[in-house]
DNA sequence: GTGAAAGCGCTAACAG
DNA sequence: CTGTTAGCGCTTTCAC
């Protein structure tokens, strides 16, 4: 029943093999008559056409991979990964391409990851989320002749694809906004440098203060890793210096942050003000209400397969970067409801 | 470089394409002295075989299927799809097999997923997350002939294979525990019966009472339907009955619960203690550090491959079942770190 | 518009 | 131990 072949369906449909490929391929120069009859057996049949076969002899899987090296494992804690893999399943269920999952557990599975992934016939192309500065995965990926879309600004961002957050633009609205509410004093808990993330975070904060005539102050930037602990620990660097605002480059160091403040029995966002970025669906649940940069991760999946796909149809080469926009959230945390405890600065 | 065909090693070793086979997938019959001159030629090239060539001679695509059926795509808001596929993808690198990941994004995404993951020569099998009752790609899945293991007791769970948790087992143990800590009135926020998972934890309620003497109330049985304002709602319902602890099915609803007992202007554990079931790490973040049932989900995922990797080697149509255990973690919400207030059952 | 024929690159009997 | 010979089930020229 599952083991029909072309010739068996062409056989009871009275026609050639070839013709039935064409009617399942949706083909031209065959007749209205045929490709109904055809299409008849088909359905009657449930035949299916055997993918390993189409595969081999036109050597097209149409199958993607999604590649997560081990440097982003960290990921798989927070919604990131599941929203992306999310939106890149759904894109993928619409172009019917099938997806691969390839995820690195271990620094020594990832040697073998690309040796997996580049295997001859099995994907049409692959979407890699970029990872830490020095990841090898990346390199090789690089260098092998897949076609191949990044998600995230991959350190080496020459002559590749890659969709990702507009992350600059994310912080120095962030920022900005802290600025309007009469903010002068504005520190940041920055992400590590190992991952561009990080780096285009801490550049839209020092750029919206440069721009509104604030001076940038060293001892206002400490590095956070990310992790709440990591943001905990970068506020009580912070807090001798008596910022009035902070802005964490993660909802994840922002509740770090908030422990801090909270510990040296100050208020938010009365003593110390606090935006985020993420919206993660904590930033919400919290004590206080986080006001954070919205970012759309499905869609970074989704668009990653588009870019992927149409370079699989047009064999560009050409290097394609589209960056999505985020979304100041506004909430409790950045005393925008409130009263004003400085002045706010009018446009 | 990548379009080598085992035809052109074995030219450049001297010997035959079967030879070359034979090198390649491991098998007897082939000297050393050649051996060692095809893998030597093999290694030189970068020769990789073909997958789908592979696949079309040997009838077997060395790639495995996660299916996960949109009706449980609210699953991926906490962690337990993360942690599932991690398991399953770690277990699928050291079994060398190909992952593929189908997510269906919506019920009309389902309906065209059985006819996805079943297309001939696609996969060797396939990992099913069971979803909820009456689940039509579950039946669907069961009547094809595709190996296939659930993740999750199925409702019709007679004839298949499966892993679960025994969530029997762990509500039984966190109910049992509020018990040795003194506490009679117990009720229990439940999960929806349309799961096995709501079913089979508020049995192992319901049992440890019994098992206990104390007798089983219905009005301390309420359903949540394992959402955070299923939980409050539940809580608001059972609050009247002023019960002295509760187990709630799982955290989310615990969270719910506990925010519902806060707003009466009660205290936990002195005036509520509550257990919950999953483990998330919010668990251990929330103002009150959550009693809990942890299970160990990354394992479901990797007990599940060795499981389905045994069936399609073995090919048997035996069905299996593993169970796995989980562990009472103790922190403050249900009392146990203070003093008694009730009086403690000795054994 | 349709069919015949030649592969795609590999595995797996079957001889030797 | 090694090579020869058929396929696996489909796509894709190329004739007609």
């Amino acid at each position: 029943m599952q083991n029909l072949t072309l010739e068996d369906v062409a056989e009871r449909a009275g026609v050639s093999r070839s013709t039935v490929s064409r009617v399942i391929n949706d083909q031209p120069n065959v007749s209205e008559g045929v490709r109904d009859r055809v299409w008849k057996v088909i359905n009657e049949t449930g035949y299916q056409p055997n993918v390993a076969a189409r595969s081999l002899a036109s050597q097209r899987s149409y199958m993607i991979g999604l590649v997560l090296p081990h440097s982003v494992s960290y990921l798989f804690t927070d919604p990131y990964i599941p929203h992306l893999i999310q939106g890149v399943a759904q894109s993928c269920n619409q172009s019917d391409y099938t997806l691969g999952l390839f995820h690195a557990s271990s620094k020594e599975d990832e040697k073998k990851m690309y040796p997996r992934v580049s295997r001859a016939g099995l994907l049409d192309g692959v979407i890699l989320q970029a990872g830490h500065h020095g990841d090898p995965l990346m390199d090789r990926m690089i260098d092998s002749d897949l076609p191949l879309v990044f998600v995230g600004r991959p350190f080496q961002d020459e002559n590749v694809s890659y969709v990702d957050i507009d992350n600059y633009d994310g912080a120095y609205n962030a920022v900005s906004h802290l600025i309007k509410l009469g903010y002068r004093r504005i520190a940041t808990i920055a992400g590590t440098e190992l991952s561009t993330v990080g780096i285009d975070r801490k550049q839209g904060y020092i750029e919206a203060l440069r721009d509104n005539d604030l001076t940038v102050d060293e001892d206002w930037v400490v590095e956070g890793d990310f992790t709440e602990m990591g943001g905990y620990q970068a506020m009580e660097a912070l807090l001798p210096n008596r910022p009035q605002a902070v802005f964490a480059a993660s909802d994840i160091m922002a509740i770090g942050a908030i422990r801090a403040i909270r510990n040296a029995g100050l208020e938010i966002p009365d003593d110390v003000a606090i935006v985020g970025f993420d919206d993660l669906p904590v930033a919400n649940m919290s004590n206080i209400a986080l006001t954070t940069i919205r970012q759309p991760i499905s869609r970074l999946g989704s668009t990653a397969v588009e870019m992927l796909i149409e370079m699989i149809h047009n064999g560009s080469k050409l290097h394609n970067r589209i960056i999505l926009s985020t979304e100041l959230i506004v909430r409790d945390s950045c005393g925008a409801n409130q009263e004003l405890k400085y002045e706010a600065k009018e446009e």
